[in-house]
DNA sequence: GCGGCTATTGGACCTTGGTGAAATGGGTGC
DNA sequence: GCACCCATTTCACCAAGGTCCAATAGCCGC
């Protein structure tokens, strides 16, 4: 939760990534460097907040396939672009697609290391998010099929009386279920557990 | 609500003005067009879904300014740039400030259309949201304040006799105000109150 | 002032929610 | 088989929620 934020930088020229690389540390950033696609997306995910400053013109994968392939695999890495040879329709294609933004070079300075904050708080403030939903999520395993039913037929509004009538069984027993429901989700009112669900309701996945 | 989408099409140049109207009108859609940018802001809003294609380089005040002077007043219309002059950092800086698409002329007349159809659609949508929201806010306002302030207690979840002690009154006061302003919210549970309130909380204007 | 309106409050009464103790039954490991 | 764990169920009891009825107090228009 306390790591370091850390800036991905990828770029098939080796020159220009050692020069972006050095002067984002000089900027007091984390790097990793990359010269190959494949080879970032073999990498490891960092632990902790972090950004990718991504060419658009690369041989054999292309920026806009890392940017696809990182959105297919579930990872939510937020991008900053960076191309020699960008176009208006590529830009709009990638910010689209849900990049952070989009710098053509050569870069100013300032504007790149501006880009790039603003890619680590959002990276950051989605981090805490997905933490909190993976508490939520594991809470919510942690229930029996039984609890589980319950749980559905209580956000759903239902009385107690109404949900054993639609599962069959006795008012008393609902309402044990639904103590011990309340305590494995960790909250101690429905509105609590409303909220819950809401936010678990919401997000596929994240 | 069943109003026909409406398209606004703003460009300084007559003769383009015209033809996109043509060609929009062509492909079935209604549209109305204006060549001066004070000309369509003191133009009333259409009741319906709408969306905006609009030039970027005007005189006086160009397609940015339009962006900002809507978002500034609260209007929530999906925006199409059209340019002949644009460049990266503008598009970056358009849709950044959420427009819906940044074309450049001569445009295809297929990826307009997309376009303007995939405008309308967020419109649409975002109308929807506005209609249900407000029908909330006005229940909202038709609460007396001391319903308003149970309101806030309940939503955060607090027993009755709690709230009863926050507020300096009794118990039994606390259920009738509480069953008063769930009738006037138009809900029969606590989950659906929660739901609301949460619909309604992270929505500072819409 | 007076009638009428609304907001706030309270009591009596019933319904619903919540908890502790405990029984039943199906698996698992030994 | 036996001991054990876990999910599901039930009962009895108490706490909290919800509603009908009614009183009080302030405000507005006439």
């Amino acid at each position: 939760m306390t790591d370091e934020p850390l800036v991905y930088v990828l770029d098939d020229e080796p020159e220009i990534l050692k020069a972006l690389t050095r002067l984002l540390g000089a900027a007091g950033l984390k790097v990793r460097g990359f010269t190959s696609a494949q080879e970032f997306l073999a990498h490891e995910r960092h632990p902790g907040p972090a950004c990718l400053v991504l060419d658009l013109a690369m041989p054999e994968i292309d920026g806009l396939e890392v940017q696809e392939r990182l959105r297919r695999g579930g990872v939510q890495l937020p991008i900053v672009f960076l191309t020699g040879h960008g176009s208006i329709p590529l830009s709009v294609r990638t910010l689209k697609a849900g990049a952070e933004d989009f710098l053509t070079k050569p870069v100013n300075a300032t504007e790149l290391l501006a880009a790039i904050r603003a890619a680590l708080q959002r990276a950051s403030a989605q981090q805490i998010e997905y933490v909190e939903l993976e508490t939520l999520r594991q809470r919510l395993a942690s229930l029996t099929p039984r609890e589980r039913e319950v749980l559905d037929h209580v956000i759903a509004g239902k009385l107690n009386k109404r949900i054993a009538a639609d599962l069959g069984t006795g008012e008393q027993t609902i309402k044990v279920h639904r103590g011990r429901l309340m305590r494995k989700m960790g909250v101690r009112s429905v509105v609590e557990l409303a909220r819950m669900a809401e936010r678990l309701g919401r997000t596929p996945m994240a």
